[in-house]
Parts: structure tokens; sequence; C-alpha cells
DNA sequence: CTAGCTTTCCGAAACGTTTCGGATTGCGGG
DNA sequence: CCCGCAATCCGAAACGTTTCGGAAAGCTAG
């Protein structure tokens, strides 16, 4: 391995002075600085991470901890978030480390080993729920991060999110000026705080409306094909709905699947509205017929959220770090007016 | 952070020696290690990573490198393996970091880069090709490594493989005792090695039963159910073969949809075997028919993948290492014999 | 009683980096 | 000629851990 001190011996200064050189310090001759750099590059010098961090605090490693479950495997989210996030480190001259922890571990055990050796500058939470155990701690423990969503309420943290509470009243307020009454939500797992706010618009916007949220048309559950699937049938079964929104494009394509084989015609019996994340397995315009979304490509969260992480951990201010976009509306052919 | 001078304090101990305890050195009183593990798991006491790796030479930390690819988010295969790797390092009290590098870098100056920072222990190498560049470098930087699956020729280097030749040729002498000539191959991207091994197999096979292989049916490319469609649609334009070998239980799902939209049956007209890795989204009993396969399931790599690595960093013997699995044959109802 | 051994402990050095405080040089202004 | 200042540089300490070489104390055999 080439240390400073291999550099330092090469070029005639001190380690000192090669540290600084190569670190853009602003007390070193501007043609020393050159001269290091390039016989730092040509020995191939790269500086140790360990030491660095031993000094200094920083490591450049961020860290992502998931829990197994069954489906993780193939949970497509998943599969788009690590990669996202490991590409856009990657490109920052920063580590990504994924860490899959045993289905029945303590979570906060987890984070509490990994903050405890200290070579993680900080992490990305993702799936955030309501009263989040983690930033609870991460927070306690000062230990830099960034969240993928938002919690109601305070939020005094990094994060980046989409509106997810507009996207259910666009959908739903569409729906109902189409004429539709009776309005379906095959939503994600209940205690997601994104599956939250899309429940809360949902019923806020019927309840503006004058109608009451009917349980029998609102399901929570993993989002995927199967599960839009059997959903729809279940909704379909007695005093059907005549539009459902959907809260990704799986669950759409279940719910096309089940109205088919039940009969009944997109859009002339049944409006469909999804949220689209654009991931590259599920296209809404190949549908039959093409599916209206609410639109927000996932891939669009990684560069913020890098951003936010690294900002958070050189103490950057927050108000800087807080954003949440709102999708926008893209009308295709799977909402028409209800006919009577 | 509680450091070990902390926990050395509070136990009235030198530095020295905790760290022996905590280590199960021998040279530590039997009372005495039980105190400082005690005192030590009371204070939340973990060991610094960057510390520990600075001067011992060991971070706990290995990473797999890929590049980033069009489709590298959907790829089932990728994901079974990090997730898996994830786990099973984090199982031994390792980290695991995935770097996902851009299409544009050069791999080797990728690895170049993580290797001279020094802060991780060890690389898994996936899908090696021939003559594959990253084991020329990491063996003569004496870099441990390990490697899922194998090249042809001298193996001087840790991994585990399964068979791809005996699958290959499993497969095609099923097909040719059954009375089958004309057989295809659907295969995966030709310059992998697992590819090669299979396509060397089929070549084999044919040739030992006198049967020149037909280029027109051998396919090679990314093992989606799409490219098995297209595939078998061109298989099946002119001169159609009455068996086909699929390297994948994706591909083989594309070959009964273009079968099936041809009018063909399986396997009365065709019959057909895939590979089965055992990805949980592909399920080859619940194929109509039941799809015949070569098992081995991709889960079981991962345990002796993190054994061998963390051998090989520890240097211990090549010879215990290396191991190749055989998969077994599973008939099911996809093959019958040739009618004439 | 002593030599030698075992058991248990400890001080100090080392790993590669950053950073604090100070040192040296050269220059212009008085 | 000297003072002060800017521009460059450097030595040494520090980060938290492991490890080398030895030291102290207790015991046994002679």
């Amino acid at each position: 391995m080439v240390t400073l001190k291999d550099v330092a011996r090469s070029v005639g200064l001190s380690v000192t002075q090669v540290s600084r050189a190569l670190n853009d310090h602003f007390d070193v001759n501007e043609e020393t600085r050159r001269r290091v750099k390039e016989e730092a590059a040509r020995l191939g010098y790269e500086p140790n991470i360990s030491a660095r961090k031993l000094v200094s605090g920083r490591s450049g490693m961020v860290a992502l901890v998931d829990t197994k479950y069954p489906g993780l495997t193939s949970d497509f989210l998943f599969f788009e978030i690590v990669a996202g996030l490991s590409s856009e480190f990657a490109r920052r001259g920063m580590q990504f480390v994924l860490h899959v922890a045993e289905e029945e571990d303590d979570i906060i055990a987890v984070y509490q080993k990994l903050v405890g050796n200290g070579s993680l500058d900080g992490f990305v939470l993702t799936k955030p729920v309501e009263n989040d155990p983690r930033i609870d701690y991460l927070t306690r423990r000062k230990v830099p991060f960034v969240v993928h969503g938002r919690l109601p309420g305070g939020t005094d943290y990094p994060y980046f999110d989409i509106d997810n509470r507009w996207v259910a009243v666009e959908s739903v307020t569409r729906f109902l000026d189409a004429g539709h009454r009776r309005i379906g939500l095959i939503n994600g797992i209940a205690h997601f705080t994104y599956a939250l706010a899309r429940f809360r618009g949902y019923c806020d916007m019927l309840e503006a409306r004058g109608i009451a949220t009917d349980p029998a048309l609102v399901f929570h559950g993993h989002m995927t094909e199967e599960f839009g699937y059997r959903s729809a049938l279940d909704m379909l079964e007695t005093d059907p709905p005549t539009a459902i929104f959907c809260s990704n494009v799986l669950i759409a394509a279940g719910v096309y699947r089940a109205a088919a084989e039940r009969g009944l015609s997109v859009p002339r019996d049944l409006s469909v509205i999804a949220h689209d994340d654009a991931l590259p397995n599920a296209d809404p315009a190949a549908f039959d017929p093409p599916l209206s979304t609410t639109y927000s490509p996932l891939s669009e969260s990684w560069p913020p959220l890098a951003e936010y992480l690294t900002g958070a951990i050189e103490g950057r201010p927050l108000a800087e770090m807080q954003r949440v976009e709102r999708p926008r509306f893209i009308d295709r052919a799977s909402l028409a007016p209800l006919e009577r």
C-alpha cells in the first residue's frame, strides 16, 4: 500500500504538507500542490479511509439497514432503492453499505452496533412508520441521517418525500368529478407513513363530499400484482365500486386482471388510477387500456437523498435539506365519467 | 463513543489487558475476562473498526462490485445475490458493501480505488467471464476474494460453483434418450463462464451422438421471459426443434408462451427442460404443464461463499475452499418421448 | 533458599491520517 | 536597518486499537 509518507519522501516534502496539498488547504503553494497531486497519482496513492476516519471522524461510508422478510428478494422497490443509492453515493466518491439484518434482530440494536463501531458517517432511512424508533434513536445519538419519506408532525431531520396526500386527493377528486361515488382504495401496508398519508387524503376527500368511507372498499397490504388481484376480486364480489385508486402500478395490473376475469371493461365499468413510481418493470402506458397515473419517478429521489445526507454529515442547516415533491397527473385512458 | 480506555478505567485494568480479554487471548484470567466482558457490555462498548483495521489490517468489511446496466434494477438474480450475501455476512458480524459503479467506469480502476483506500478485507466476484481481468488483478495484488462460479483451466482461488456442464449434459442426454434429435438451447449471455460451460456441454453431447449443432437452434442473451419468448418464436419459424433446454425458468416461461401462441402443446409437440435456481418469483411446479428442471437453489451458495471469503482473508489453505455442487434433475411433466 | 517456570498483567510502539501551533523565509515600508 | 506581515512549510500530537517484549508474583522442584 502506498501511503502519505511514500508520497512525501518521493516529492521531498513533509507528510503534513502533502496531506494539505491533496486536501486543497490554503497554505500550500500552487506549484507545490500541482507537483504533489501529480506524484500521488503517479504512485497510485489512495487515502486510507480507516486512518482518516480515526482522526477526522469521517469515513465516507453511509449505510442502509433493512431487515430480511419473505419476498425481500423480489421487492422491486427495494432493488431500485439499493441500486440507485449505491450508484449515487459511488458517484460522489462515497461508499454505500447495505446491511440486511435477520428478521428476529432488534432493529435498534443493529443500529447501535453499527453506530458504535464508528465506521459509518450516516444512514439512509426508508419506509418510515409512525413514531419511528429509528428516528428517535439516531436523533438522540446525533448520528446524521436522511429519511426517504417523512413523519407527520414536527420534522427536525433532513428528508425527501413526495406529496402522498396529494396523490390520493388528486385521484379521488378526479373520480368524484367524473361522477363516481363508490371509490375503492388498494394501498400499501398500513403502518408506513406514505400509505397513511394516502389513506387520509382518500378519507378526507370523500368526507368533503359527504361520502362515508366504506371499510369494504379499502385494502392494505404488500403492493404486488397478486394483492391487487385478490383485493379487486373481493371488492367486486358485492356492491362493487365504480372506480379504484391503486397505490402502485403493480396493484393496478392485478385490478385489470380481476376486472377482465369478471367480464368488466376498463374504464367503461371500472375506472382505475394508480400511482406510478416509474419502476422499470411496470409501464402504465403499456396497459390495455393505458393506465392513468400520478407520476413521480422514484429514481429522482437518489440525488437529493445523497445530497441531504452528505449535508447532514457536514452539518449544513436543516432548511436546505427538506423537500417534498409534488407528482403530476398523467391522463391516459383508464378513467371515464360514470354512466348512469 | 465508548472506547477501550473507558472500559479499562471502569474495570481497573490496562487497555492492553482489556483488549486481550475481549478478544479471548490466552493470557488473561478467566474471572477477569468475565468481568471485562460484562462491563464492556454494560457500557455498550463496540470496537472501533477503523482503529482495528489500521493496526491489524482487518476491518470486517467485504464488498461486491457491479457496474450499472439497463435492467440492473429488475435483475432478480442480482438482488438475490446481494440480499443473500449481505445477510450471510451480517450473521457473521461482518459488513457487506455494495458498490454499483457507473457503466463507463473502468472496472479495474474501481477495484484499484477500493483496494487502495484499504478499508475492505476482500471481495466477492460474481458472473466471471473468460480471462476475467478482476481475477488477474486481485491475485496479483494478493487481495482475498472468492468467486461465485469459476474459470476453465487452473483455479488457484477459492470458489463455489455448480456443475454447469452437467446441467446441459444431463438435459440433452434426457432429450436424446427420449428420441429427440433437433434440440434447441436458450442460454445466458455468451461470455459468462456458466453459459459457456452449458453451451460446451450441449455441443459435446450432441456431437457424441453424431449430431451437428445447428446455429439456428442456439440463442444467447439476457435471461428474461421476453428473451425466451422471442428466441422460441425464432426457432419455431422454420424447421423447428422438438425440444428446448432453457438456462433459466424465466426463459422457459417465454418458451411456453411462444409455444401456446404457435398452437404447440408442451410436451406433446415440444419438450422443455430448464435450469432452476429456485428464485422466489419463478416456480416451475406452477407451470402448466409443470416444468422439468435441473434444480440447484441459488440460496445455498451464500454460506459457502461467505465461509470461503473469510477463509481466504484468514489465509486458510485453498483446498478447503473450492467446491462445485452438482444439481439434481427433477422430472415433472414437460418432457415426453418424441412421437414419429 | 534459589532457579526456573507459569500465570497474569502492563507500557510503549505502531498503523496512516489530520490538525494545532509554531517556525522559517522573503518582502515592503518606515 | 529593522519591524511586521504574508506565504509556505514542518514537528508532534492525537484518534482507538492490537501486539511485542517484558515484568511481577506465585509456585514447584531441587
